[in-house]
DNA sequence: GTCTATAGAAAGATAGAC
DNA sequence: GTCTATCTTTCTATAGAC
């Protein structure tokens, strides 16, 4: 790859992840490409020289991101299923996934504002929604026959939990809510 | 009450209909005060004759969402604290709800855009979520000695089901979501 | 590809007539 | 209290130099 084309990819990628923490931070709308692009050392100008607007960088943010996150998270050889399943509830029902302080999940911090915005984004949302889903179920299916109604239930109090608590104001009640849904998550894997 | 005082509480009351009902669907940042104000009959001057700022209206609409809808929801008297229950589970978890065709509960509809806001607006949030919470907790311990943690993962699941099922793009999925996190609630509340 | 400068539109908030 | 008119700011997007 020619130098430049090498250049370009590296502030595309800072852009994106610019654009993906200032998102979940503030919303899509109260984000200016402005504030995006001097997060990312650059100037506004350059901006669509990468992107056809900021809907479509609020797209291709959102995939990107998912691209790094619990979605795609690889167990490592020496956890079993099980057991990677609990480090995974407990990373992200945890306050550091709340206060955004790791891998911030796109289908938690960006629910309602996606519930908003045109089809595309929504069919973006749909698509790792499945993917969290499926990832859960290959590796639950292993040691529980859990049907596919408690996956379900166990994802949306996964990202239902992780959404209320960073509305809350109470760190106490965040903490509840978060100890609450892992231990109600686990129940609900090893029913039938 | 003079005339004068009741003719502006009912354009207050229509305003905070108006906007609630555009924040649920548009967004905060995507609803405009000229927007609200013609949605209500009205005209934009006259918004700051009754309220502060959008901000303001923005924790006065909230408020008077939640003062009429599931929170404040009364048993009646045919049916039993179980029945109720199983009823309001029905209808929060239902497309109706999902579809913004009934009260809808800003719970769910405003989460991720209510934490990016400033912490009064937050502080209204949590009040309403504790009082979704005694609500359910008042009507289930009559019949079930089920654990204030089931509790707090029933609310999860049941405001992240609703919330996810409206960013997600496809009806049948949204239909399972919804069903499942209706059954699993119901398991919760019956266990200790 | 990135910069500075700017066009053009939209929206929050205010002023003053009725 | 509600209206019309307007100030002012902010933001998306584009133009043109390097």
């Amino acid at each position: 790859m020619p130098r430049s084309a090498e250049q370009k990819k590296r502030s595309r990628q800072r852009i994106l992840k610019s654009a993906f923490k200032l998102f979940t931070e503030q919303g899509f709308e109260n984000t200016s490409i402005d504030q995006i692009m001097h997060h990312a050392g650059l100037t506004r100008g350059a901006f669509y020289a990468h992107f056809a607007s900021k809907s479509d960088l609020y797209q291709q943010a959102i995939l990107n991101a998912a691209a790094g996150s619990y979605v795609v998270r690889r167990k490592p050889q020496h956890l079993d299923n099980k057991a990677w399943i609990e480090t995974l509830l407990s990373s992200y029902l945890s306050r550091d996934h709340v206060e955004n302080r790791e891998a911030a999940c796109p289908l938690a911090f960006l629910t309602t504002d996606i519930a908003t915005r045109e089809p595309e984004v929504r069919n973006t949302y749909t698509k790792i929604y499945k993917k969290l889903n499926n990832l859960i179920h290959q590796h639950t299916q292993t040691y529980s026959n859990c049907s596919e109604t408690n996956l379900l239930a166990v994802t949306a109090m996964m990202i239902g939990g992780v959404a209320i608590s960073r509305a809350l104001n109470e760190q106490e009640t965040v903490d509840q809510v978060l100890e609450a849904c892992k231990r109600a998550a686990q129940t609900l894997l090893s029913e039938t």
